[in-house]
DNA sequence: TGCTAAATCTCGAAC
DNA sequence: GTTCGAGGTTTAGCA
């Protein structure tokens, strides 16, 4: 049997791309391709002209404009208007979905059981209908920020150097807060300067001032380590210029070291605050 | 000018609908219609398969896999996995971006300048890609919560009768939290039960619970009164049974004295907690 | 299942 | 601009 050759481009494009999507799609097709696509836990997609009713913790009204709305195959619901990073409507995973069609428009409506509550979604025109079959296993792993990386060295300061022993953090001078203010095995006096991505001058300087504050009030030999993952061209340079130190450490062996405190070292680094 | 059909299809469902949609594009076309998509500010919508590394606050690194990616016209960024409320990776509104294409992967750039942070996502297959052009003018009207009503009606009793007292709030007794705990003009005690939906017929029961609770310790007369927007089916009846009152109250009103009380009367309602 | 504390919290308003 | 507080907060970790 031929296939005429858009028709066949089509079929295997289906196959292959785990999305199907319409364009302007009627409601009654849209109606057909929704249920079946929440009903096969797909993602779903939607763009066009909506308003939004939701009745539960609060209540909300969302008069009609042109939005996104995306319900995951875990049964999430969010309603994204064109700015802001928050949806303007959601509901947490667990929804159970009832489609309809009026003369006026489609309603989509998502229960959540417990709270019980619900928001109704009305469709008056769709532009765009894609439903998805999204293949995710890609592992997320989120690293350290700059106070995780302080929290990690205060519980462990080996990472820094061996018998290192930190005195306060968070220190108030005159620039501005050192992050850590330690002492080393030789009792000289060490300001910690942290950054979580490539460290710039302005690091470095901003150490300098540091430094500078403290000798002022503090009679005793001080040193500067800057602490970040990598530096930038030109800082290796300035550091050895202003008699400071660089000590690589990344978010991520923080983290490994913040996750070995949390498993293992009760009583927690809060106890250290 | 004779224009081929389909062409002149195409170019006609573009101005009409305030979308641009291919499927399947190439990487080369992707990036032009990224670029373009982004500097007239549009809304970009991509499907495919990408993976993501973030840097500043904190760090992450999210392995490949198919994902829905939403940059708005403010600059907002999502990265959705196909399930959870929440994006894998984000950046609120104001990021500047930038497009580019290596042999290995399509990758767009958010750089936020404030704090300096950025995320890199790479496609490498993208199955979906729309330019949006969403126009949304609609209102949205966030009404009162539970909670809302009752700070609303602690700031206005008025809303439920005239000359009604509210003693306390939050009462704890034998099966729970008595909502307001008020005196009437009678000086009978008044048991306020709230719900910011329909009240079936649990609210009744629950109210006649904490009713029966006040007389055990108070020897004197005790009203009932259920405070929701509409009732259920069948708790009229009951309510009259039970010798409970109801009181029409909706959450938009609630909300609508909230404000009022917020703009004028200062000082604030939390005053009176 | 219900509570507590943290979050790349976001978001808006007051200072 | 910065700080502060609320949110339909959400989310993760525990009792």
């Amino acid at each position: 049997m031929l296939i005429k050759p858009t028709l066949r481009c089509h079929l295997l494009s289906n196959k292959r791309s785990p999305v199907i999507v319409i364009e302007n799609p009627n409601q009654k097709d849209a109606v057909l391709q929704i249920q079946n696509a929440l009903s096969e836990h797909k993602t779903l997609l939607l763009v066009g002209n909506c308003w939004v009713d939701y009745k539960g913790r609060a209540s909300s009204k969302l008069e009609p404009g042109e939005r996104i709305l995306i319900i995951k195959s875990d049964g999430s619901v969010l309603v994204h208007r064109p700015t802001d990073y928050s949806p303007v409507n959601w509901q947490p995973p667990g929804c159970l979905f009832q489609t309809s069609l009026s003369p006026d428009a489609l309603r989509i409506r998502a229960i959540r059981p417990k709270p019980r509550e619900h928001i109704d979604i009305y469709f008056d025109k769709i532009h765009l209908l894609a439903a998805l079959t999204l293949k995710d296993e890609g592992a997320f792993s989120l690293y350290a920020s700059e106070q995780d990386m302080q929290k990690a060295i205060l519980a462990d300061p080996n990472l820094i150097e061996s018998e290192l022993q930190p005195i306060t953090f968070e220190k108030p001078v005159e620039p501005g807060f050192i992050d850590i203010y330690a002492i080393d095995k030789q009792g000289r006096l060490v300001v910690i300067e942290i950054k979580n991505e490539t460290a710039g001058k302005t690091a470095a300087l901003q150490l300098q001032k540091y430094i500078e504050a403290i000798k002022k009030t503090a009679n005793r030999q001080t040193r500067g380590i800057l602490v970040a993952p990598t530096l930038a061209k030109g800082v290796q340079p300035l550091l050895h210029q202003l008699n400071l130190e660089y000590k690589p450490l990344s978010p991520q062996q923080c983290y490994q070291t913040l996750q070995r405190q949390l498993g293992i070292g009760r009583p927690r680094l809060d106890s250290f605050l």
